[in-house]
RNA sequence: GGGCGCAUAGCUCAGCGGAAGAGCGCUCGCCUUACACGCGAGUGGUCGCAGGUUCGAAUCCUGCUGCGCCCACCA
């Protein structure tokens, strides 16, 4: 038996070792029998972008979260399934390839572009799979899935397909979010805010018929050359009478109408606004309310066209640089001033978002906004207050889903488009494919009854060549766990709907959303029964972790406090595990590497009882002998039972409700305070001084401490799983015949544990006032004394105080307890304690 | 502007209707045959502010203030 000092790098490797070797987490299908449904528990988890440079310990958090969960619940004996994919399609990763490279992914042949892609993504995976087993994630590996591979593309086609046969799925020309330096379609969940400093500018207009002066404000003066309308508030007196007039736009010179709405301000600048195609969302509203004009002048690339006259080829801001010199010369410039503004820009890349107008695959999401409602309000969310996030996220929708993306590195739309005599697409006249010829790549394959000669050609067809957006297959991942769309049962009814989706609140708009609308439109439920939220690992600042956080927190020694595996290198992935207890669901954590060493000391602790058991054990063999029933044990060996008996209780119940945090609490007072403060200390001086006890007494505290450590562990494994399998094979394996700590190992409470604890309670106490005579008079803790005074008063107090001499003795290290006179207080009524050296 | 969350010991955080808590830090002891990554004893808080409900409020209600996040947004 190895007892030494505590290595976790050695312990954490042999016990990844044994769980590899045994395939401890691998998910067992069994039967299905519906009666017993509950007995599987399902895990949604997010698929991370493998191109995210860095994991931080704040990942390591909240999937630690997910984690004691899950093995919680597998502890309980339940089936688990616990799969983990890889988001490696979409923009992100094509973002990171191109940075990678330093190249574009429009001026590289697709194939070679793609192929980067998939190199890329397959050594970040490899390298994620790697950090996450050595922080124990208890996941079934086999179950990996990669968002780019055959099964998620054929279940995302196969969405798409059934979702347009269905009526959900519309391709239209509407003016879209577009990112220019991208060059793609976003959708409204793909926008973020930026707040910055603009200019604001007063520049004149002139009334066609009389040449007199209309003064509007604006921030984007290059706009002028899309100008297609004028407003001002119908109750705004001023400009009453232009009502159905003309007004001649600066420097372009075309005429536009102007109108009177009453989403107009008239107390922000003149009252007078001009309308383009497109600055803003008012702008496509008022554009297709009243029919204006359409002038779109600025390209997919970010540049006004030739119809923009002096500002054609320029870019944004060069554009409007120019527009004001020129407005400037003009003496049309009346007034410019500074003012914060808040743009909408693209979250991947910091862009100010732009719009463009071409035919766009959207899922019809907004008419069906109550059925997402309902289904949100069927969700159990953990915690509950998040559940308005979604709320909130619905109520402001303004768009349908565009899921259509202008980039090479994704899943493609399965569907052709035939040619008319010109070899142009003909509107609305799609090919698509049978289900089981998913996945399909239209650039290569062919809609059914064509041939290859055909592709491009008058009267033949042309594949789309576009690809959906991400969200579009990850919003299916409990689709391409059950295998809806690839296995020929259909889904998994064991895996659908699942039991949980676990994941942050940042992505409760995008992932979670979005799943709920694939979940309502195929199946018309709930993906899941329960949703919980984790915060974010935040820096010792309180801000998010940032790149500059993994790439500068480096100390002398070149340790980074931020890098999981140096964090898992210097203290174990156990106590980093145990950072993460602290946070409550849904809520942000600071970091600290002091918080951590917390953690570690937990695991040892943990250890050095197990080299305590083994001073002490003195070869107990359960597996021979026969446990002494708890009546027959100490008072003291009662006592400890019946408070693990109640902390069992507390952490079961804490965790039934997600409610981690309590759980470990429970454990870790019981642990420490109880455990290993008072109990053990309290029977060593059955081992240490053995004349003056009987062996029972000895066999007693054996029994009773190897159950309650037993115990001990099994509360502990969830957060700190390395230490305590390793120590449950050393102690318990063996003669339990069981494979793992974490397969169904929960404890369980013994009914003869639950024994009322209140006189060794208060003999604590009396115990607590003895330790502090000591440590006034400079003893240690070791070291004898001859005698123990206790003053009772006569009545309850005395009765108690016989009822406890011989366990306070002990645990006291006195030779003998004289019941005399004494004067100090010993923190209970009526009894008064003294101690002779 | 709307919504949500948070404000408790120097720090990180529990507690959320019945006598202010933990860990870290700090002070004083103790190298005691499980553990000095330890043990014992201490220090430290008018629980953001102002009202209200209650026999009783850190805990419930109202209003402020500050911070964070989400949404909207002023052309």
């Amino acid at each position: 038996m190895e007892s030494s000092e505590y290595d976790s790098s050695a312990v954490e490797a042999s016990v990844r070792a044994l769980w590899e070797e045994r395939d401890v987490y691998r998910y067992d299908p069994g039967t299905y029998d519906a009666d017993a449904a509950g007995q599987v528990f399902s895990i949604d988890t997010p698929p991370p972008y493998v191109s995210a440079s860095h994991l931080h310990v704040g990942h390591a958090m909240s999937y630690s979260q997910a984690d004691f969960v899950v093995r919680y619940h597998r502890m309980r004996g339940e089936r688990i399934f616990y799969p983990m994919g890889f988001d490696d399609n979409g923009l992100p990763t094509e973002r990171f390839v191109e940075q990678k490279y330093g190249i574009k992914a429009a001026e590289v042949p697709r194939a070679e572009f793609i192929e980067l892609c998939m190199k890329e993504t397959k050594t970040t995976a490899a390298r994620y799979e790697d950090l996450w087993r050595r922080v124990g994630l208890s996941v079934d590996w086999s179950q990996t899935y990669s968002t780019i591979d055959p099964r998620c593309q054929a279940t995302a086609q196969a969405s798409f397909l059934t979702l347009l046969d269905a009526g959900y799925i519309r391709r239209s020309r509407d003016p879209i979010l577009w990112c220019v330096e991208c060059r793609t379609a976003l959708a409204q969940a793909d926008v973020e805010d930026l707040e910055r400093k603009g200019r604001i500018h007063q520049i004149a207009f002139s009334a066609v018929a009389t040449g007199k002066p209309l003064v509007i404000a604006t921030t984007r003066p290059e706009l002028l050359a899309a100008c297609v309308a004028m407003y001002f508030h119908p109750g705004d007196e001023r400009y009453a009478e232009l009502a159905g007039t003309f007004a001649r736009v600066p420097i372009f010179g075309h005429e536009v109408p102007i109108k009177a709405d009453p989403s107009v301000d008239p107390e922000f600048g003149t009252g007078l606004m001009m309308v383009c195609t497109f600055g803003d969302v008012e702008d496509v509203n008022k554009w297709r309310q009243d029919a204006l004009d359409l002038r779109l002048v600025l390209g997919p690339d970010g540049r006004f066209d030739q119809s923009s006259g002096p500002l054609a080829g320029r870019n944004v801001d060069d554009a409007r640089r120019v527009a004001l010199e020129l407005l400037k010369s003009s003496g049309e410039l009346l007034d410019s001033a500074s003012v914060r503004q808040v743009v909408g820009v693209h979250e991947r890349c910091s862009t100010p978002v732009e719009f463009q107008i071409r035919p766009q695959w959207f899922v019809r999401v907004m008419e069906h906004r109550d059925r997402f409602r309902a289904r949100a309000a069927e969700l159990v969310w953990v915690p509950e207050s998040m559940k308005r996030r979604l709320d909130d996220w619905i109520d402001g929708l303004k768009w349908d889903w565009n899921i259509t993306r202008q980039r090479h590195y994704g899943v493609p739309f399965p569907v052709w488009y035939r040619l008319d005599e010109n070899a142009a697409p003909i509107q609305g006249d799609v090919l698509t494919p049978e289900l089981s010829a998913l996945p399909v790549d239209p650039s290569t394959d062919l809609p059914p009854g064509f041939t290859e000669s055909q592709r491009g050609t008058p009267g033949g067809f042309t594949g789309d060549a576009d690809v959906m957006d991400t969200w579009m297959t990850s919003s299916l991942s409990p689709q391409i766990h059950d295998g809806w769309a690839v296995s020929p049962a259909g889904s998994d009814p064991a895996l659908a709907p699942m039991s949980l989706r676990v994941q942050a609140f940042e992505i409760i708009r995008t992932w979670l959303f979005y799943t709920v609308v694939q979940s309502e439109f195929h199946f018309g439920r709930v993906p899941w029964h329960t949703v919980m939220i984790s915060g974010w690992g935040l820096n010792e600042q309180g801000k998010k972790i940032s790149k500059r956080d993994l790439e500068k927190s480096v100390g002398a020694d070149g340790f980074n406090r931020y890098v999981p595996d140096q964090v898992i290198a210097r203290y174990g992935a156990d106590a980093l595990r145990l950072w993460a207890t602290s946070a409550r669901l849904g809520h942000d954590l600071r970091y600290n590497e002091k918080d951590v060493k917390v953690g570690r000391k937990l695991t040892v602790k943990l250890w050095n009882v197990g080299r305590f058991l083994d001073l002490h054990l003195d070869g107990l063999d359960p597996s021979v002998a026969t446990p002494i029933p708890v009546a027959d044990r100490s008072a003291v060996d009662r006592w400890v039972l019946a408070h693990l008996a109640e902390t069992v209780v507390e952490a079961t119940e804490a965790f039934d409700r997600y409610d981690f945090t309590q759980a470990h609490k429970a454990a870790s007072r019981f642990f420490w305070s109880l455990f290993c403060d008072r109990y053990l200390e309290m029977i060593k001086d059955r081992f240490l001084d053995p004349d003056k006890h009987a062996d029972s007494e000895r066999l007693s505290a054996r029994w009773t401490m190897r159950e309650a450590y037993r115990s001990v562990l099994a509360l502990f494994a969830p957060f700190a799983p390395f230490v305590t399998e390793s120590l449950y094979q050393r102690f318990y394996a063996g003669q339990e015949k069981v494979v793992s700590i974490h397969v169904s190992s929960w404890p369980v409470v013994d009914e003869s544990w639950k024994t009322d604890p209140s006189d060794i309670d208060q003999m604590v106490v009396i115990l607590d006032a003895v330790r502090a005579l000591r440590s006034e008079r400079r003893l240690h803790s070791g070291t004898r004394i001859a005698a123990l005074i206790v003053d009772p008063v006569s009545g309850a107090p005395a009765e108690l105080a016989h009822a406890v001499a011989e366990p306070l003795r002990t645990a006291s290290r006195a030779d003998t307890v004289v019941f005399g006179s004494a004067e100090h207080p010993s923190g209970l009524e009526g009894i008064a304690v003294g101690i002779e050296p």
